[in-house]
RNA sequence: GCCCUGAUGGUGUAGUGGCCUAUCAUGCAGCCCUGUCGAGGCUGCGACCCGGGUUCAAAUCCCGGUCGGGGCGCCA
């Protein structure tokens, strides 16, 4: 039943380099040769990559080359090139680099069962020249192209050669694109991007650990949000901002969805209630979702194919509808009660309490009007917007994906005097804050915005099970290497 | 931090006190064949996490250590 090794179903070309320049290694991709090929038909090419099999022990050998565009095939006849250049590209082990230089022609069609499909036709180089350009030392500790399954921990470890196997090179490739559909949505609707200050002197927000770092002769920290900063940038007339960069809690935790290193996806916007927020968060990700559809169908079929070789099913990507559906929290309050959960008003809505929802809401879903006692001192809350059990609520919000928790945002507080009280009302001393209750002194906007895991998301989109998968060098509890 | 669980060749696995000089796949090495193409055929190589204990006998049971995996908490 599977065409996993169906060599029909093999996808030749792993991304477009129809616009890249020759280098110093070569005239062309491979991909260009594989997309190309019956144009190029008797030219002369210099391609170089990784060697993904080298067959043949007689006098022709076969070399299956691949670089990050794509895979060809290389063939190689003793008699028409040095007889030890030929012995050494045949004894080259797996994965070592090799350049070649030769003619592209049309390979001999394999031979086909009766009754099967002729495949269309491909094109290989003919080798004149060659030479290895790094030998690969042998046993790899993770095959590149084995179906063996491979443990995480050991893929992490050799993460250099984990990101050679083709469906986590696609991984990352939809990872580059996520960020990049999701950077031109915001730039069109007028959000900027800016960078925030990593090495901070205090705390961003109160609840999570920082890490503490010595900078020069003073104690600093590694920043846990770049919230505080990226109002203070709204404030200062910047209007619409985004900013993707890193993270840092120092957190124990130990889950398939957290990092203590991760990439954050921020906007904060003037003028703008929790409302307007989340609508351009859902613009986001449905111009993502749809871009990706459009464009990049062809990595979720290397993702696929793997995931057949596994025995996992395929991740199809449904562009979802606009708007997503919001759940006030006194409204998840009562689906989890009435689907068994024990919860009260005022209870934080934990893992086994999103299963239920996500029972009855399994894609995207906004959690808005958190109560204000969950939230933090920067939230919004409007006077007398109170909650089925009577405390008040505030403009927080969550998105989740399913059970998983892809964003929180909100209104943020701009009235200095209700930012000081809810100060006071944390157990926390305003004085501490004046770096960034300052900033409201001289006539604040209202404004709102969010932060977004990008790994959660591309978990979502990829249906890797766990945030490591497309994260290039995970940092978590118990990892600081690679 | 809490609960559960695991560690067998390079990788992934079988194994439940004696059938184990340990299974299978993949890999690696060599040979044969070959315009191959998931190449094929043959031969070989390579492992029970560390330390202690129980037992006539331990990959297997117990204790400690180390390192993983799953769940929870917290969060994005």
């Amino acid at each position: 039943m599977s065409t996993v090794h169906n060599p029909n179903a093999v996808p030749r070309v792993m991304r477009d380099s129809s616009e890249w320049r020759p280098t110093a290694y070569r005239s062309h991709t491979i991909g260009e040769v594989v997309s190309n090929g019956a144009d190029m038909v008797g030219s002369e090419v210099t391609v170089a990559g990784y060697a993904e099999t080298v067959r043949g022990r007689g006098g022709v050998c076969f070399l299956m080359l691949r670089d990050g565009t794509g895979h060809i095939q290389a063939f190689l006849k003793r008699d028409n090139m040095d007889e030890s250049l030929f012995g050494s590209i045949q004894s080259a082990t797996r994965e070592s680099t090799i350049q070649v230089t030769g003619t592209v022609a049309q390979k001999r069609p394999p031979k086909v069962a009766e009754g099967e499909p002729v495949p269309p036709p491909e094109y290989e180089v003919n080798v004149t020249t060659a030479a290895v350009l790094a030998d690969a030392a042998a046993p790899l500790p993770v095959g590149v192209t084995d179906d063996v399954h491979v443990g995480l921990d050991v893929r992490l470890d050799n993460r250099h050669l984990d990101l050679r196997r083709a469906h986590v090179n696609a991984m990352f490739q939809l990872r580059s694109k996520v960020l990049q559909y999701g950077r031109d949505h915001l730039i069109s609707e007028g959000f900027q991007e800016i960078n925030t200050p990593k090495i901070i002197a205090a705390a961003a927000e109160g609840g999570t650990n920082l890490f503490p770092m010595k900078y020069f002769e003073t104690d600093a920290y590694l920043s846990q949000s770049p919230q505080l900063y990226k109002q203070l940038a709204v404030l200062g007339g910047l209007e619409r901002v985004f900013e993707i960069g890193p993270a840092f809690r120092a957190e124990k935790h130990d889950t398939y969805r957290h990092l203590n290193e991760f990439i954050s996806f921020d906007i904060e916007g003037a003028w703008m209630d929790d409302e307007d927020v989340m609508g351009v968060q859902e613009r986001m990700i449905h111009h993502i979702w749809s871009e990706v559809v459009a464009n990049d169908q062809s990595l979720f079929d290397i993702i696929n194919e793997y995931r057949a070789s596994q025995g996992q099913e395929s991740v199809t990507i449904e562009v979802p509808t606009v708007p997503f559906p919001r759940i006030p929290y006194c409204d998840a309050i009562n689906i989890v009660k009435a689907g068994g959960g024990e919860i009260e008003w005022g209870d934080d809505i934990e893992s086994h309490h999103c299963d239920i929802i996500a029972a009855e809401h399994p894609g995207f879903h906004f959690i808005p009007r958190w109560p204000m006692s969950m939230k933090p001192f920067y939230i919004h809350h409007k006077e007398g917007e109170e909650g089925s059990a009577g405390g008040q609520l505030s403009r927080g919000f969550d998105l989740n994906y399913g059970r998983d928790e892809m964003t929180s945002g909100g209104q943020r507080e701009h009235r200095v005097d209700v930012l000081e009280q809810n100060l006071r009302n944390m157990g926390l001393e305003p004085t501490d804050f004046t770096f960034y209750t300052d900033g409201f002194r001289y006539g604040a906007p209202p404004h709102a915005g969010w932060g977004l895991g990008v790994a959660r998301l591309l978990m979502v989109l990829t249906g890797a099970g766990n945030v490591r998968e497309v994260v290039l060098f995970p940092r978590d509890r118990s990892r600081v290497t690679p």
